[in-house]
DNA sequence: GTGCTGACTGCAG
DNA sequence: ACTGCAGCCAGCA
């Protein structure tokens, strides 16, 4: 097998895209549907560069905590929160509310 | 090649 | 319950 030409930047683009609507995922989960649980940071990382591709729902992406950690990355630090109300998600405080039953884990939809 | 940064997480106090 | 610190790895200067 040849080495993937892929970077680790992909591969979080690609679990971000499949993100459903309305639903909320955590950079650890993802790090972790990728083998990298203890490298979350860098997932949040790539998503910096999600920045520029509109089919990555970064917004749908949050810290454990359910915090809006990655707002002020965006065009606008309100345009996070905004996103999440347009998908019927309640955020406050730049937090979500019922953020576990918002919760969307790729380790158990997507399951390898 | 070496070093610093970072949209996080987990454990200890 | 909350706060603080250390670990982790890819990307960039």
């Amino acid at each position: 097998m040849q080495e993937k030409t892929y970077t680790f930047y992909q591969d979080v683009y690609d679990v971000a895209r499949q993100i459903p609507k309305g639903r909320v995922t955590s950079y650890g989960a993802i790090a972790k549907y990728l083998g990298m649980a203890r490298s979350s940071r860098m997932v949040g990382y790539a998503m910096n560069g999600a920045h520029s591709m509109v089919d990555i729902p970064a917004h749908r992406v949050v810290n454990r905590n359910g915090l809006l950690t990655g707002k002020h990355h965006f065009e606008t630090p309100f345009r996070m929160q905004e996103l999440l109300e347009q998908e019927n998600i309640k955020v406050e405080e730049d937090q979500i509310i019922d953020f576990k039953e918002l919760y969307w884990d790729p380790l158990v939809e997507l399951k390898l």
